[in-house]
DNA sequence: GTAAAATTAGTTAATAATTTTCAACTATTT
DNA sequence: AAATAGTTGAAAATTATTAACTAATTTTAC
């Protein structure tokens, strides 16, 4: 993801998305909130407003170039999209959050909305429960 | 779901606890929002505040008599749990839900959690689409 | 049934997260 | 370099939900 990423999806190549962007790929937990980034930013000394973080990633989000997580506790953190498709194990002690993929889960998806007349655009799954360290 | 119910979870058995029920119960589509539950309270004339709906439907939750369902869009919706298990289907356009429930998958995910070394403690799975009256 | 104790309700105010507004600025196009 | 179209940051506005407080209601013990 880099500034040739930003013009393919029209979205004009400045600071702050660049910013933004090198935070999603070089962050070690690359599963972070708006808030995160925020405050990544402010540590960094970069001069950018809440209000253009929200937006960015949203920009990003509608150009496919990230994916948006809302967990059940209402808190939501975003991870770039250029890796292959998976789904989250979230504990909900620690927060910590695995990544797992299942070709039998993703094909009894597709399965059941045909069986429903559903045309799929998407689907959101997951598992929470208390991760190996917080037992 | 019944004053009995209410009594057996603790909670006093109040006129807009036994209201709230009665519109789960009872609405087209049981999955409503806490905005519907009010907006329906008031189409019935009875006065009774959000603060109290929230309140109840946290209460609920607690006490196992309702699961909230929070959508990626940001909304969220309750419906009464005294039904099996099962995971649902979104309308991306007309915001219809359907049900569905798939052993499967259901394995699958325990196998999932126990590789990962989570005591799972739920999971939500929700696929998002175009239903048939939507293409 | 009644009164006292305990819980609950409604109003209003507060909070948190996100979005809008808008004037000032920047990147791209010409 | 100027024009233009898109982008930004600050602050205000929105939205959904929750907290605090007093009044009202339900339950429990007579």
């Amino acid at each position: 993801m880099d500034a040739q990423d930003l013009k393919s999806a029209g979205l004009k190549v400045t600071l702050p998305r660049l910013k933004i962007l090198e935070i999603l790929e070089t962050s070690d937990n690359h599963h972070m909130s708006a808030e995160d980034i925020y405050r990544t930013l402010m540590i960094q000394g970069a001069e950018v407003g809440v209000a253009t973080i929200y937006r960015v990633l949203t920009q990003f989000e509608e150009a496919g170039m990230v994916n948006k997580l809302n967990f059940d506790n209402g808190q939501s953190v975003f991870e770039l999209s250029n890796v292959d498709h998976h789904d989250h194990l979230v504990c909900v002690k620690c927060g910590k959050i695995d990544e797992f993929s299942d070709e039998v889960i993703e094909q009894h998806q597709h399965d059941i909305a045909n069986k429903y007349g559903y045309q799929l655009t998407g689907h959101c799954l997951y598992l929470y429960g208390f991760c190996k360290g917080c037992h």
